[in-house]
DNA sequence: GATGAATGAGATTTCATTCAT
DNA sequence: GATGAATGAAATCTCATTCAT
């Protein structure tokens, strides 16, 4: 079960990069076409009108090819999320929460079938780790513009902020894509997401109930 | 592709029925040890003490079998929730979105690996009807609790605001029991889930903002 | 590089031992027409009229198919070798002698061609282990005849002249039957054979030539 | 698998010569750290720091390759036996085969990982041509040397006694050096060997055993 | 009903060889 | 000549499913 997960080659010739790039774009039209266990191989190199060698010129094994994929992926959205929100930065912290919710949901519909196999059913394994350095350019952006209006967020722990609003928008968005309603629009959904995060930064505190019984449950993921 | 997805007997004998259960439960520890694509039939019979033969006996393939074993879940979910919420029927708003956060998690937290699986591998689309049995019990009980506090929500539409808040919990719970943060403990968690959920509820109508540009990029999924 | 070498199952039902019996003997029968590179499991299933499923049921892997077919042959040879030295406890040296290159030479000229294959085109790596149970057995016999005639053997010390004079007739055996001689007969070579071996035990001691250079080439065989 | 095996062209530019020689080198090494069935071309040309297509201009195929490196090996040891042998002329048979004993010890403790490849894993029978203008140079001067102490020579034909003893000392070096003992010295070997062709040259003659049963195997390969 | 050995289509991967640059 | 990316036939291996016992 331990497989290479780095691509073979890191070419840096033009035709390799071509090459990879049409492996890597077949890979993405098979997985959104066909589910996880419907990709395979040969049927990623017919439809990247190139032979099964060449994939494994460049990637050394299925899975691989595929982390490299997710990878990919979550480069052109940190990328899309940074550009938006640069944009954004003199505005009221409404407005940045609004574009911040609003470049989420168009970065993952530009492919959703894509994004729902590569975030479904991606088989585990901690490949996430790919992603953590776009997730992190994307946290040091939002710190930021949060920090800019921290006389409005209630929340007294900023970086506790920051992570909830993100994961708040990234979960409901990816909700919204992978398994759109069929009884509410879009705009309507993205209005509530961004109040769910706007909702979540300005509730005003509340002093703590006592003697509410807490979660005590073993959260021990590795049995 | 096309395969048929009930169980192939609804056994009523108790010991056929100790076998449905075996093999489930085989599956789940399968399932939550080697992720879905280490799965494999023999692996669970071999696992559940009992041949491969017996697994064809009573679901008539593989998807069959971790589809009742995602239907199973479902039902067990629902009746922790109902019963929790149930219990909260009488006190305020704020103290029943604390149950059902509390709930949610509780639920999510016995096995939280195979959740991971159950809920992130599952590469079935339409089997999710399965759950929808278990998940409008659940959307009815928020409704009836949400409706007798109309009066503290904001949220013109309850529908939504049902659609909404359950979904907030569902993937904010998810995300922790799933990739659990290293950084936050888990009762701060809670609370900030409990806090999105209720800041979204309650967050004061603001007027929309005119000229604001809306997404039309297109949904369609079945490309 | 690192593969399982051990079979997966060690049959002891009847039927499957009649499975492993079918694969090995096709193996041996395909190695013995193919040589080693023309082999593969394709065809070891085809000749042998069973599936490759079949061999994968009981051999991790190509390699440990070979490995138990080399094993097996070990073991027999073995058997054949020891049967034929107990008949002969009583005799004189040359006598017994003369049996062991007679037995060494029936046992490798049953299946010249697969004994070729096995001995030259097996891929190295120590798996030559297995024989060492056999090969334990046949210097332990060939121990006890010695040290029956103690006294005719020239040669200081009893151990050594086992090894040599295993080594030798296994040796001129195999090149034999490996590359027979077009100019010799078979039986005048079994008469060379022992000549060798009888010879080395019984050439008289010559007190060592000093001052004669010796080898100094570093054996280290890890490069 | 009717392959040609003479190489496609013989070079006398000294820098194909060079790219030749390279490659060959290459070829060695790669067969004595990876074993035959680990040895491909594209990692040939990777430690030969060349590009496949430049075997493929000197080497119509992967077995001529091997061919040519064996046939190599085949005239390096004949120069080295050949020159010892021209040395020890005059002296006394003893000290001749001790000569040619050590020079053939000498010439495998080169590279002894090599040697066990070419020798073990070498697939081609027929390929073996090659070695015979080298083995027929060998043997030619070893009948000189044994005819030039024709009378201390026990065997009544002198053709076999060459072709034997020479069997012998070839043998037994092959598997000092491809399984080196643990339990004795080189040099105690060495002896040994020496011992064993010495003593079967020398060993007195005894008329034949009458009644004795002889072999009468099939010996035919071609199964 | 239960068993599990057997199946074989199909997936993954390798590597000798070619050929455009 | 030299290069090495590309090829694709062929090899290895997997695993859902069947069926004789």
């Amino acid at each position: 079960m331990k497989i290479a997960i780095k691509p073979r080659k890191t070419p840096k010739q033009v035709r390799s990069q071509g090459m990879v790039d049409t492996i890597l774009e077949a890979t993405a039209r098979v997985l959104a076409k066909h589910g996880y266990s419907g990709t395979n191989t040969n049927l990623i190199a017919e439809v990247a009108g190139v032979s099964v060698g060449s994939i494994y010129q460049y990637f050394p094994n299925k899975e691989s090819l595929i982390a490299a994929l997710h990878q990919r992926h979550a480069m052109q959205m940190r990328d899309t999320i940074i550009h938006v929100l640069s944009r954004s930065k003199k505005t009221t912290l409404r407005e940045a929460m609004k574009a911040l919710v609003n470049a989420q949901l168009e970065a993952h519909l530009v492919e959703p079938k894509l994004h729902y196999v590569l975030d479904k059913a991606f088989p585990f394994r901690d490949l996430r780790k790919n992603e953590n350095t776009a997730e992190h350019d994307i946290v040091g952006q939002v710190k930021v513009i949060l920090g800019n209006h921290r006389h409005e967020i209630r929340r007294p722990n900023l970086e506790m902020a920051v992570y909830i609003v993100l994961k708040i928008i990234e979960s409901l968005v990816h909700q919204t894509v992978l398994e759109p309603s069929r009884r509410f629009t879009l705009p309507d959904i993205e209005d509530a997401i961004f109040e769910a995060a706007f909702g979540y930064l300005t509730l005003p505190i509340q002093r703590k109930s006592k003697g509410r019984e807490k979660i005590s449950v073993n959260m021990n993921l590795n049995t």
